[in-house]
DNA sequence: TCAACAGTTTAGAATCGTTCTAAAGAAACC
DNA sequence: GGTTTCTTTAGAACGATTCTAAACTGTTGA
């Protein structure tokens, strides 16, 4: 929690060259509380109406665009279907539950070995997501499997 | 170039248990023909469409998952509102042109120092996607940026 | 061989996350 | 306050994917 929330979420705004609106304001207190966040736009959309914010889903989409054009969220891709935003903006890895769609970060992961990006192109980001499945106490797979691999030493 | 590629192709069929039609095995021919290939529903609808072979998009669909469910192919997530499928279903990560969509194979790369996964979960998978931006002859970046990362070591 | 059944294909509708449009509203500036 | 510029919004549109239900095809075994 931070001391002033408020305050920080205008800071964070103006910095961003963004006008500080109800809805802008209220989304920024929230997602910059100080802890590390990963949302999609419908949570964050929820959570916003529960806080009794009258915010549209447009203008959420909108405005983690324009927070992630900014440098305070960063996107993160992990399934086909649905966009997650992240408010750690730090070198990161995840972990992702595929039965619940919760993302966790893991620090200190070691990738080595990459390959030279091919001519004309050059490295922009590294992701390494690490999909869990779920296991019951007895240890067997609660969802849909595969063989699992192990990562590469 | 395989030799006989509708007996391989039936043969691959056959053991996944799926009845040879001609969608199928059109589908398969091109598939796994020897090339490690990512593709996605609509690049091998239109594909299958160009070798006249008269399928529809929810075939193309149907056989993509019933492949993968076979263990024939393998998802690829790295961009948020398309699937990718590859037949190569060795471990291995990619290299993502983000600017054209194409995947392309890397190998031996490392993956170390990862966490242990939370109790009550265990790894299914590690994905490694190594995002690139395109640059033209002068080093400038062509394609929407951010600051670019390297990776770790 | 052929009927009967089970599995497959398909057009089109539906779904779902996301983006667009254009008009109304709010912040900034003078 | 008046004017400009930016922002929000409802609702339509979009694009990828999935679903539905009816027609079709491969398989089986009498
Ligand atoms: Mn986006
Ligand atoms: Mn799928
Ligand atoms: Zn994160
Ligand atoms: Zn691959």
């Amino acid at each position: 929690m931070r001391e002033r929330p408020y305050k920080h979420a205008l800071d964070l705004l103006q910095r961003a060259g963004l006008r500080p609106t109800k809805q802008r304001l209220a989304l920024a207190r929230f997602l910059f509380d100080g802890h590390d966040r990963h949302v999609t736009a419908e949570q964050l959309h929820a959570r916003a109406l529960e806080d009794r914010v009258s915010v549209s889903l447009a203008t959420v989409y909108n405005t983690l665009h324009q927070f992630t054009r900014a440098g305070l969220l960063r996107e993160v891709v992990v399934d086909a279907n649905r966009s997650y935003f992240d408010t750690n903006t730090s070198e990161h890895h995840h972990f992702f539950h595929e039965k619940t769609g919760e993302l966790q970060d893991i620090r200190d992961v070691v990738v080595a070995n990459l390959p030279q990006p091919p001519a004309g192109a050059r490295i922009a980001r590294v992701d390494v997501v690490v999909r869990l499945d779920d296991t019951d106490e007895s240890g067997d797979v609660v969802t849909h499997s595969g063989p699992a691999d192990r990562a590469d030493i």
